[in-house]
DNA sequence: TAATTATATGACCATTATGATGATAGGGAA
DNA sequence: TTCCCTATCATCATAATGGTCATATAATTA
């Protein structure tokens, strides 16, 4: 099961992508337009998005540009109406996956759904939702819950727990945090991290003196365990 | 710059793809049939396989198969000349990554390739592992595990051992580690290597004292014996 | 602008890693 | 075999690193 965004704003192709994409087992969300399609692709979180190049309001591949600038990197899946080659490269080198030309056949058109899936599933955990437990922080919302309980995190929290999160089960140094959490040649000192840590750990962990997701590995950085 | 494994029959379409690959700035090497293809790709290595159905010996989809079930995750890109849906969808549910379908542009195929390429960039590094009998190291993780269990080592340790592996069934003095492991002109006792040689064995070696993995090469130093 | 929140730093202590020492065991050559 | 040199290993001192708190500074927001 994939939960999938489609948007799309001709009716009869919501209802047929729809039916057969529920048919296939995953959660389908609609949206009708470029502009609630952005919106929701940036609060909500999905592992794949189908997207039409014909929308109002905002077209796919503005689309397609605004979320990928604001980190998103859920796949995408773009529906093209016109077979002019400029559009199929345009979409590929803007920072979509795949595209299919209408009109498409639906098993082609699954056929590629998964592909994007199974590459996604393959290429590590999901960039906008983490699950560890009853702790589930969606990345994209800048939400988190614990038991039920939501609490809020600040954007640096956010960012270190997704870098850890997008690395987990591997040794993450200081200086992998520094570089690509902080940036290029930012100096924070090393205290900096250690409190971040364990703000996060605090907001996560049962028992933050005894951290049973975040473990501190001496001499060499912090490792989530997925 | 990108190393790519062509695998295709014909010699019109062999010059033309390595030019315009090559004019990308890629390193293309070229296999005329299935079976050779395979051997390739399973005891070289690559960024990108670009692989035709139609194949003599062997065809396209054997090799796609063979090759992902011996562990190859290098990304796949089918041609196929046929248009039926049914090798697509085969193609994609194989386990290849992408297809274009003769004939096509290469607009369109190099667009492809370069998605391809930067997919797999985002995806990272591929892992370095020693595993002797029932020790597996992997070295990125800075993780070690014997019969199952996993056990930690410091810093230190594990940059002994990495370099005890890198020079494997060779004699490796105690001088070679001073400079390589501790750098330039650290002078730290010739007692203190011995200490870190009996902590890694005591964490790798079944017994200790009789030690079948680093063995002591009196007089002249250690040997890791791979 | 003031109030609030987020981010960064420094001090202090606990934990862990590293390195030094010395007694002893064991290998190798005369 | 005997002696000398090297390696083993326990033990301890010191250095490095990490956790935590109090607090300062910067960025947001009201």
């Amino acid at each position: 099961m994939a939960r999938i965004l489609l948007v799309e704003d001709e009716p009869q192709m919501q209802r047929g992508l729809r039916d057969n994409l529920e048919f296939e087992g995953h959660e389908v969300t609609i949206m009708g337009d470029g502009n609630s399609g952005l919106q929701t692709v940036l609060h909500e979180s999905f592992d794949l998005v189908i997207l039409d190049i014909m929308l109002p309001q905002m077209s796919g591949f503005d689309v397609v540009r605004k979320a990928r600038e604001k980190g998103i990197r859920t796949p995408i899946l773009m529906l093209t109406a016109k077979g002019e080659e400029i559009d199929k490269v345009l979409g590929l080198e803007l920072g979509a996956d795949d595209y299919v030309t209408k009109p498409f056949s639906l098993r082609e058109l699954i056929a590629r759904v998964n592909a994007l899936l199974r590459r996604a599933a393959a290429a590590g955990p999901s960039e906008t939702m983490m699950t560890h437990g009853d702790v589930t922080i969606n990345f994209n919302a800048h939400k988190g819950s614990k038991g039920g309980k939501e609490f809020s995190m600040t954007p640096k929290e956010f960012e270190i727990l997704k870098y850890l999160w997008q690395h987990c089960n591997k040794t993450v140094s200081r200086d992998d945090l520094l570089t690509n959490v902080w940036g290029y040649d930012e100096s924070v000192s090393t205290r900096t991290i250690d409190n971040f840590i364990l703000k996060i750990r605090q907001k996560i962990e049962d028992d933050p003196a005894h951290p049973q997701i975040i473990f501190t590995m001496h001499g060499t950085g912090y490792k989530l365990i997925a």
